[in-house]
DNA sequence: AATGAATGAGCATTCATTCAT
DNA sequence: TATGAATGAATGCTCATTCAT
């Protein structure tokens, strides 16, 4: 009789979890344009004070959402490189490009919330180092398989496929990723590191 | 004795354009998160009602704003080609790593707007042939100097570099931007096309 | 040559007419609350400045279409009259049922005119001559066939099934209109003037 | 000592009851056309916020002012009936004369609200519902002193009546208003149901 | 005479944030 | 700890009216 109504109340760290987790579906769906503490209450199915309670700005829900989206994002690496110790070149861009096609999982889009993590984090100073920490373990990954320039490159062109493929009218298909992948990232016998 | 109180001009052409320019600097400023009707009328120095007496939405400002910037942009890469019609690799990569650097001009960050533009065009349909548009205008330019693969890389890694210029916190440098641009535009033995 | 671009210009009276027909119109179908300058300049097919051009404000726009109303249904009623000369009770009733079934004509409703009219009318001291002479030329019209009272107490009564008429979701039907004005019109033997 | 600033009440229901009351009021005096939150607020007594956080749009304010409206005449209507069971014709008549010219209470124009409710419902559907309460209720007490014919007729005079109370430059007189009802009420030997 | 441009006031509504409970 | 109530400051947009042309 004492216990029935104190259930699944009382662990505010999981509140916290699925408020985040909520503000990331809100993101994905509408943008941190579009992100209001009414629209993460009602994602998470939680009363509109739940969000302000645990998070004191709107700006910390933010950082907190794309700071879940970056560690799901380096660990998704982590196992990915546990994975595949070892490819070649040509392994290495057919898997690239599935990851960029089939984004990470089947709930959030790794594609939109790369590029508003970027954008947020131009007019956010806090998000910064989040921006660097997404570059930072992209890339690490890539220099695992290739030379550093290699892996810069390749970083920076996976961003630019993501940033245009959030916005073409018609995204770019799967032979256009694999012909950018492979340029970039086939061994260049006429550059001095590409080795 | 000719300046009497000047309200009201009368060149409407001259105002939408003024408020697109407005638009433009305040997307650049603020971003399209923060842009608003009041933020417009108040950076082109003019009431808020001519804001939405000439543009019935705030998204027509910004489709305004933003084929403004992309039509700079498109005049801008088409001088930058008969200025140079003839480019040798590695003349190209140096002459690309400065327009990354400078920027178009000095009024408006290129990085900038044209990240504004991707994002925005996720969530607003109307946008996306802009988007389009831009991604064209760099692959054509860069396809009159390499092949199609390398423009089509080198336009991906430039966007990737800009949308991480805005957001990290230490800007990527030159050299940095030049071993990138390198890698991606030698021309590669090792592939077919790529000559 | 001369006289091309002159055509349908210089008619001003027409031209206040036509704006007082559509103003009509947009109060029959989005009510006074509803009426804008642009909502008439549209309907009107003419431009903006054409409404406040030729009434000085808003309130002489109502004025204008309400008393176009009033001076259509005054002469509408002085037609019927004249066409129907002597009625008997049961005559009368079957064709004032006719009249609030049928509105005065196919493009004006004249149910929602005359509610609009009354209620205007309550804020709009201007218009409360108008509503007097729309009350007036009801009375006289039927106090042409009955007696003072009933003339009066017919008028009310249908006033009350045009307002009700307006905003029941089940519109009065003919026999329950006829059941009342029969109450109303037939002559009451128990009544002194009711003869 | 008790009176704090005393903001934040922690009263919902009573707010909600308040703000009611107060459009009940601004609609009036001013009508629904002029009806705006700020005039709800003011009236009030309450910040603006409070008049969007408890009712989502001004039409469901004014839903609510007006059932609010229709519940309080529902119940003076009960209470008439219940005061007096048993009324002859001669008796009904000046009851209801005093009805309509004095209005339900000192606070509210029962003319008024019940005009400005059957317009209101013209446009908006959400409302009909209320002017068929309106109307039933008006019927059916009428009912209880007469025959069917009777108490519809009666309803609709009074409601012309009370339409063209509002609105004519001089009021309806007592003896002009019992003329007309005498002429509805008093039975009719003539015809068959009128007993 | 006629009209499109122009503007300032105002409006419904949203929302981040604060706070009483 | 938790939350619904509360609010004041915007915001996008409308519009009557004025006026230059």
């Amino acid at each position: 009789m004492t216990d029935k109504p104190a259930r699944r109340r009382r662990d505010p760290a999981a509140r916290i979890e699925a408020l985040a987790a909520a503000t990331e579906r809100v993101i994905a769906t509408k943008g941190v344009e579009g992100l209001t503490h009414r629209a993460v209450a009602n994602e998470a199915g939680m009363p509109l004070g739940a969000t302000t309670y645990h998070f004191a700005t709107k700006d910390d829900l933010i950082a907190a959402a794309l700071k879940r989206a970056v560690d799901r994002f380096a660990q998704y690496l982590k196992d990915w490189r546990a994975a595949h110790p070892r490819m070649d070149a040509e392994e290495l861009i057919e898997r690239l490009a599935d990851s960029l096609l089939h984004s990470i999982d089947d709930e959030h889009d790794q594609y939109v919330l790369e590029s508003e993590l970027y954008l947020a984090a131009l007019r956010r100073p806090a998000l910064r180092p989040l921006a660097d920490r997404y570059t930072a373990v992209s890339y690490d990954t890539l220099r695992h398989y290739v030379d550093a320039d290699t892996a810069a490159a390749a970083a920076a062109a996976m961003s630019g496929i993501s940033l245009q493929g959030v916005a073409r009218s018609t995204p770019l298909t799967r032979p256009e990723i694999v012909a950018i992948l492979r340029r970039v990232i086939t061994p260049n016998p006429a550059l001095p590191d590409s080795a």
